[in-house]
DNA sequence: ACTTAACCGAGACGGTACGTCGTGTCTTGCC
DNA sequence: GGCAAGACACGACGTACCGTCTCGGTTAAGT
């Protein structure tokens, strides 16, 4: 990941190698911002979130948050999303269903960390800004599922699963259930849940 | 429902029967204020909403909204709570099956609706008021989820469902991926999904 | 002073002898409505007077102000001036000069209690409001003057003072300065200072 | 008078020549806030000038306003003070009771004009703001009391006045009467009135 | 070394909405 | 008909952030 993959994108200038003329951006205040940003969003949510606090806390000027990032939505979804790569990787058990069940519950426990709530912040937020919410599907909800499809993959081939399975609706149907707790909590979201889908969901799929 | 189920929930009086002193609160005021919410909830979204822009559509001061909800959330869980009582009735088909694809399928032309905007807005801004998402609970999700359990019930008295089925766990098992789509927006919602997933999770319980 | 002596005088009835039809006026309410006025009055000064403080002072509805007193003014200027009448009388010594001094003497201790804050109160919301300071002319020091004029009178008649005296002049320099000292509160206002201004402006006209 | 002079006064950067850093006040802005409070509060009296009212005349955010001064007292008295500083001097005549009596005429010409009215607002305002009275001596009382003195110490070096003469005595006998009348409305405030009080108070002091 | 150009902090600016308060009017039921 | 209680439309309050701007000062690369 380079330094200007902002979700709003600016032009890099990886192509060619010429570093632009001026003072080169400041990685000590776009590292700041983002961790301000992290901390003020756990505190007190996404709409009680201003621009204004995250400069403050960061130490850095209004303008140059403004320069880098043109919305609180792209601010947010950088922060949170840089933190987010590379986890939650997807087990090789020989089992689909044990698979599963151990990346979900992998999954639980971030909802459940001081993480969840920025998870919560983001999604929450999505919901009157498409773009934060196409940012978490691209950044964060496509990697995983494109390694969840090899996990179904490799349980189709060796006859856990029928060959015809539909794989959205099986993932929609296992990820649903977790995803409808943490954001309505009207029950009790633990690890041992994501057996008890796995049990309803994956029925005849080998052990659990 | 009574005139003064704000979320809220300011004492009502209808115990006893006494009017309290004063001027009678003006119901004409009231309704206003719900529709223009609703109205200018489905044109702008949660976040865009302003107070002072309800007070001005519903032809009153913003004093007048202030008296009877505290916040904006509470405003919209209102608006969109009265609007949505006595609606998506549990048929009775004779099979669980039937009884809850059909249920599901209207719940999914809601959510497709222009009132699905306002169900957005409402778990949106639930992500970082307790209270908002709590009213969704309240006086949405509950009053339907009472129903469902009858339903499955009536399934397990006829021998369609095991007696030890866990209701809470197939509930969130059927309704999650409906959620999960609605809310992360990462396929289609269509009502052909309600049957998929029963497809998924009640295999063996009686014809679709 | 009559009950309805109020500073907008409605038309009392008393020419014929017959009360009105219906629950008479309060008269414990009107007295509470004054007494409110004034101790807020001292407490805060005339600009920070609401009607509703009044009221909720004098456990007394807002209406009943209203109903009685067109505006804040007019409250205040009935509040003060039923505080304020049978004050102030003139000495009779036998010497301008002396009654002149002792009267002032006393106006000075009257600026310097409690109850000056009530006039500054007055005079100051009278810069802005016609009434106001017509009121006060009216019923304070026209009272007064009409005493002043008699009391110079008398100097002239004992040969103290010219015949062509003008008395209007006469009686400005005398109070002006201490009204200047008052409201401008630029140097101390001792009663000592009666004395002074008497000997620069009553010089010759008999002993201090 | 430089550009930080505000009755609050903010500290002012004049002593070490560095500007302060960050984007620095804007000139205009300033000249247009005072010049509308002063159009403002000639058209409609201090009580019903509403900062909302000047903002939106000088084409300012209400912010700016608030940020510079910190109420409605304090813009007034800058309007005002600035708008009187270098005026009404002191005339050489030669002889104290006239030097003395034209001042005082211009005075009364002041109180008489439009400007009178913004004076009026002042004072009335200062009965119960008591940093607005503390301006008005500081910045418009005061500056021309020095000058009064040196006219009278003149009058003394000549012989017209004795040397133990209370100046500040005599100069309260002297304005403390066009006060009064300016105040409380009670008689004509012309300008022939200056010299009636010369003629009372001055009586022995030169030709008039 | 000197220019050049972009970066950065600080913070003022015109706005918009906030949530509160007081105004003066009204409606209702009791006295 | 007076009165309390209290809801109402209205309008200003003073505050908080928005996103933009204008400064002086900094930081390298390319002269």
């Amino acid at each position: 990941m380079t330094q200007n993959s902002t979700v709003t994108g600016r032009a890099s200038n990886k192509s060619n190698g010429k570093r632009p003329p001026g003072r080169p951006r400041s990685e000590h205040s776009r590292q700041a911002i983002l961790r301000s940003t992290l901390k003020l969003l756990r505190q007190q949510g996404f709409p009680d979130l201003s621009i204004e606090a995250v400069a403050a806390d960061a130490n850095v000027s209004k303008a140059t948050v403004y320069r880098w990032w043109p919305n609180r939505g792209a601010l947010v979804a950088d922060a949170f999303l840089e933190s987010a790569e590379q986890e939650l990787q997807f087990p090789h058990t020989g089992s689909v269903r044990s698979d599963m069940s151990r990346q979900m519950r992998r999954l639980i426990r971030v909802f459940r960390s001081s993480r969840g709530k920025v998870v919560a912040a983001l999604l929450g937020g999505g919901q009157s800004d498409p773009e934060l919410l196409e940012a978490f599907r691209e950044r964060f909800l496509w990697p995983r599922r494109r390694q969840a499809y090899q996990t179904l993959q490799r349980g189709i081939d060796r006859g856990e699963l029928p060959a015809d399975t539909d794989l959205d609706l099986l993932l929609d149907s296992l990820y649903g259930p977790i995803y409808f707790r943490f954001l309505i909590r009207h029950d009790e979201l633990t690890e041992k849940f994501a057996d008890k889908i796995c049990g309803v969901v994956l029925k005849n799929c080998g052990p659990a």
